[in-house]
DNA sequence: CTCCAGGGATGAT
DNA sequence: ATCATCCATGGA
């Protein structure tokens, strides 16, 4: 098959890739296999080259956010220790553009999860219920559309793994699907009204609605705090204090971190999960030093 | 305010 | 092989 290719300067595909925002692209030869939509997707990294197949570059380059002005970002970003290593340990991580209602049902599914669950769900719903496309000798599955999930039965969902999310998700599919919540409408409110409607939806709480309203909504404000993000917040900016509340983590969040605390945040995470020698000493403590050290 | 469902991967023993 | 832990929402 023949690869198309498109200039992508300061991006890193792998990193993007893996830093908890989407859950269904896999690895395949030297490169990542997944769907855009409906649209299967090959796409491998070469230097500053995509080298891509199955859309338009003008679709691929949407959805990686190319577009956005990373470097400008990076730098309105406060400047402080924990920041500064967050920035430098995720170089070309960019926030992706999902569409609306499969990043919504995935983060439905992902309360009380993991990410290798996630991915399990994800990847369970959609050949449970998802359109089958080829690309590069792999299948791939869409996401299944609000009505499709909607006419399923939550048994069904459980099936995929779901648990007790399986009565959530499928209540707010027969919201999306009636029209009830119309979620590309949606698109044009401003955040506090967008995130009070996505959290009048079932399974939708504060922390679900701006993982949305970053990852499918645009809204680079948004600061999704999650276990990881609330022990490094208490550690790094509240050192010396016993008691922090979840109110006072969102005052600080909002002013602190700016215009662009959804990038903030998304590197803090990221940071976190996967460098620096971060680990759980004991539930809800990390430790950060030297990895090289042990035995 | 507290308690807990829910469930499969993960890492420690 | 067993065991504790991870995870966020919603309802009792």
């Amino acid at each position: 098959m023949r690869l198309l290719q498109l200039s992508a300067p300061d991006f890193d595909l792998a990193r993007t890739l893996d830093s908890g925002q989407v859950f269904h692209w896999e690895n395949r030869r030297a490169g990542h296999v997944g769907a855009i939509g409906p649209k299967a997707v090959y796409a491998e990294q070469r230097g500053e080259r995509l080298f891509f197949a199955g859309v338009s570059a003008k679709t691929l380059a949407r959805y990686f956010s190319l577009d956005h002005p990373l470097a400008e970002i990076c730098r309105a970003f406060p400047n402080d220790p924990a920041m500064s290593a967050a920035r430098d340990f995720c170089d070309g991580l960019r926030i992706i553009r999902q569409p609306r209602w499969e990043c919504l049902a995935t983060f439905i599914t992902s309360s009380m999860k993991q990410v290798a669950h996630i991915r399990q769900m994800s990847q369970a719903l959609r050949t449970q219920f998802g359109a089958r496309t080829m690309i590069y000798g792999s299948h791939v599955y869409a996401f299944p559309a609000p009505a499709r999930l909607a006419r399923a039965t939550e048994a069904e969902l459980r099936r995929c793994a779901l648990g007790y999310r399986a009565k959530n998700l499928l209540a707010t599919a027969r919201l999306v699907a009636r029209g009830e919540a119309n979620l590309e409408q949606w698109g044009s409110l401003p955040d506090d009204t967008l995130r009070a409607h996505l959290c009048e939806l079932p399974g939708v709480g504060a922390k679900v609605a701006n993982c949305v309203m970053l990852f499918a909504y645009e809204r680079l404000r948004a600061f999704p705090i999650d276990v990881w993000i609330e022990r490094v917040l208490k550690q790094k900016y509240f050192p010396r204090k016993r008691k922090v509340t979840a109110q006072q983590l969102r005052a600080f969040c909002e002013t602190y971190f700016g215009e662009h605390g959804g990038y903030a945040q998304q590197y803090l995470f990221h940071h976190a999960r996967k460098g620096g020698g971060a680990q759980v000493v004991r539930p809800g403590v990390l430790r950060y030093d030297s990895p090289a050290r042990s035995r």
